[in-house]
DNA sequence: TTTT
DNA sequence: TTTT
C-alpha cells in the first residue's frame, strides 16, 4: 500500500544501461550504503543494494554516474522472484528507482578511474531514435551476472 | 550513508518470536505490499517483504500482531549473505525495522481467523524473566522456512 | 534536491474540495500526527500539518476521507509566503501530497460523526465537466480559515 | 503515529550553536532544497526549510557544516506556535532532525567563503564540561532573528 | 532574510 | 563479485 526506500550511498562499479526488446532503457547498479554502526566496531560495514532504474533516467544514470559517486536514490523495494537453473526458486530483491540524485559531479576528484572512458560524461545522451534502435539491438543479457533469467522483459515496466 | 525503508502493507501470518542465545528478542514476519500498479492491469500484485524486529518491539509485535493485519514499518534495508548446504551463497534481504504501527486494533473485523488463538492478544507480555528463559530454550531455528541458517546470533543485533 | 514527507494520522476535520479559477481540484486537510513520545509524559502531543492535494486524488480525499479518518500521505515539504494584510510577510509550511492512502474505511466505527453527510461516501466522484464547472464558481476563498491568501492560483499547482 | 522527513539541499547560512538553560547543545540552519520542476520553468525555486539538531549531532554540524555545504537531513516534522508581541498566534514548522549527513567535505571547492573563520572546522568538538559551561552562558536568544521566543526552553527537548 |  |  506505501513503499518508499530512500538510500544514499556509493556505486560499486559503472552502472550498465541495457533496453528491453521493445527498446525501453533500464539501468543496474550497487549501492554500497555504509551502516550506521558496525555491532562490535569490528570492521566498517555496508548493505549492498541493486538499484534499477528506468527510461529516461535511466540514461542519465548511464551518462553521469561512475563507480565510486556518491548519489542519493529514491524509489521502491521489489521483490522478484524466477526459477534457476537447478528448479529452485531463488528471490531477487531490488530498488526500484523513480529518482536519483547525483552528488558528486564528475569533476570531483573521485573520478572512477580506470583509464579511458569512451564515452563522454557530459554529452547529452543520444537522440532517441539511436537510442532504441541501438537499445533493441543490443542482444546480451541484461542482468545475468546476477543471476537473473536471461531476457529482461518489457512486463518488468514498472510504470 | 542513509537508508530508509517505509512499508505499510499486511502480515502473511502470524509473527515468529525468537530469542538469542543472548536472550535478545527478535520477531519476524513478511510484509505484503500490494503494488501502486500492475503493469498491464492483469492481476493485482504485490512485493512480500521480510522484516526484522529487535528487542522490545519484537515482544509488542509478537502481542498485538497477527496475520491479516495492517501494519506501517519504518526501518532499513539489510542484505546479508550465508552459505546455503550445497555451498553457495545465499542474499536475504530485509527491513531491519526501527518503528512499527499497529494500523488495526485486534477488535477490528479482520482477526486472521483460523481459530483457537492460545495468547489472549491483549494481555501485556509475559515478564521478561520468563520470556528470556523460554527464548533461550526455544532451539527451533528461527528463521528456517526461509532458508537462512538455523542459528539466530548475536552478532546480528543491529543496535 | 530532494524532498520527501511521509506521514501517517487522523484529519481534524471534513476536507475541504476547492476549484482553482482553471478548474483544477484541490484538496486541503490537517492531519494530527502523534508525537512518539511527550517530553515530560505531561499530556499527550501531536503535530498539526496542513496537506495539500491536487488533481484527481483531491477528489478522492474529498469522497472518502472525513474528520478523525486514519490516513497516510506521501508528498514534499512546501514553503510559501504571502504579504497578511498588515503588510507582514507570513510564511505557510505544508505538505503537498502526491499520495494519499485510507487506512479506514468507511464502514469502520470511526465515522467522524456529526451527522447528516449529504455526500454518499462511496459514491464514485461526480462526473468531471459537472465538478469542474461547480468548481469554477465557487468563489469562496479556498484557504481563508488558515490565514492563507483569498485566491488560490494555478501557479501553485506542483506539476 | 508516523512522521518522517528526507531532505537533501543546501545550507544558507553558517549553523548556529546554542544551548538551552541546562546546557543541552542545539543548532539551528535552514536547508535551501531546490524543488522538482518550477512551475512554468520561470526562475528555478526552492523550498527554505528550518532544521533543528540536538545534542551532539548539534556540534557536529556546527563544526563540519557551512554555508552553502549540501547536506541530508532526516528527522520529523514539527509544528509548533506561540504568541507574539502583538498577541497573536504564530505558526513554526521545522524539521527536528535525529540524522545529518554531510554531503561535501570541509576540502571541497565550495568553502562558503566569507573570510576568517576563526573556527577550525576539523578540530574535534571542545570538551564538554566547557561546551556545556560556554553553553548555559550564552543569554543571547537562540531563535530571535526567526521571530521566535527568546528563550529556548528545556521543554523543547525531543527525546 | 536565503543555497549551488 | 563490491564503494569512500
Amino acid at each position: 500500500m506505501l513503499n518508499r526506500v530512500i538510500l544514499i550511498g556509493r556505486l560499486t562499479r559503472d552502472p550498465e544501461l541495457r533496453y528491453t526488446p521493445a527498446g525501453v532503457a533500464v539501468t543496474q547498479f550497487t549501492l554500497a550504503v555504509d551502516r550506521p554502526f558496525s555491532n562490535q566496531q569490528k570492521e566498517r560495514e555496508a548493505d549492498f543494494i541493486p538499484v534499477v532504474v528506468w527510461r529516461q533516467q535511466a540514461e542519465h544514470c548511464a551518462n553521469y554516474l561512475r563507480k565510486g559517486r556518491l548519489a542519493a536514490v529514491e524509489g521502491r523495494m521489489q521483490v522478484r522472484n524466477y526459477d534457476n537453473n537447478e528448479g529452485r526458486k531463488v528471490y531477487v530483491t531490488e530498488v526500484v528507482a523513480d529518482n536519483v540524485r547525483f552528488l558528486e559531479s564528475a569533476n570531483s576528484q573521485n573520478q572512477g578511474g580506470g583509464g579511458g572512458a569512451a564515452r563522454d560524461e557530459f554529452a547529452p545522451p543520444a537522440p532517441s531514435q539511436n537510442r532504441s534502435f541501438g537499445g533493441a539491438r543490443n542482444n546480451q543479457d541484461p542482468f545475468s551476472d546476477d543471476g537473473k533469467p536471461i531476457d529482461i522483459s518489457d512486463d518488468d515496466l514498472p510504470f
